[in-house]
DNA sequence: ATCTTGACCCTCT
DNA sequence: AAGAGGGCCAAGA
């Protein structure tokens, strides 16, 4: 991969508030790079941890399999609640 | 070079 | 609500 997409991303990453949530495809197209919901994954799988990589949630509010344990336990910690597994859905 | 595997997402049954 | 089917594309095997 090109680094300086992957240094968009990450940058894009970082700028998400604590306490706020965002998604990969949003992070994605946020970065200039529209469609490319996976690459962010990919990205925060291998090299996340100095980012703020729990506030990424998939598109329907629901953490990723793999660190929904982790993830749940650090937004809860900054006072995002999750009901049911999944993010309370925005209304209107 | 080809095939498979994903921290994904969207549209249409 | 839940599947199927496609799109996406970098890495690894």
């Amino acid at each position: 991969m090109d680094e300086e997409t992957v240094e968009r991303i990450r940058e894009v990453v970082r700028a998400i508030p604590p306490g706020e949530t965002s998604s990969y495809g949003e992070v994605a197209a946020r970065a200039g790079l529209p469609g490319r919901a996976r690459l962010v994954g990919r990205i925060l799988a291998e090299d996340g941890h100095d980012l703020p990589w729990h506030r990424v949630l998939r598109a329907d509010g629901t953490c990723a399999p793999q660190v929904a344990r982790e993830q749940s336990a650090r937004l809860r910690a900054e006072g995002v609640l999750l009901e049911d597994g999944r993010l309370p859905r925005p209304r209107r």
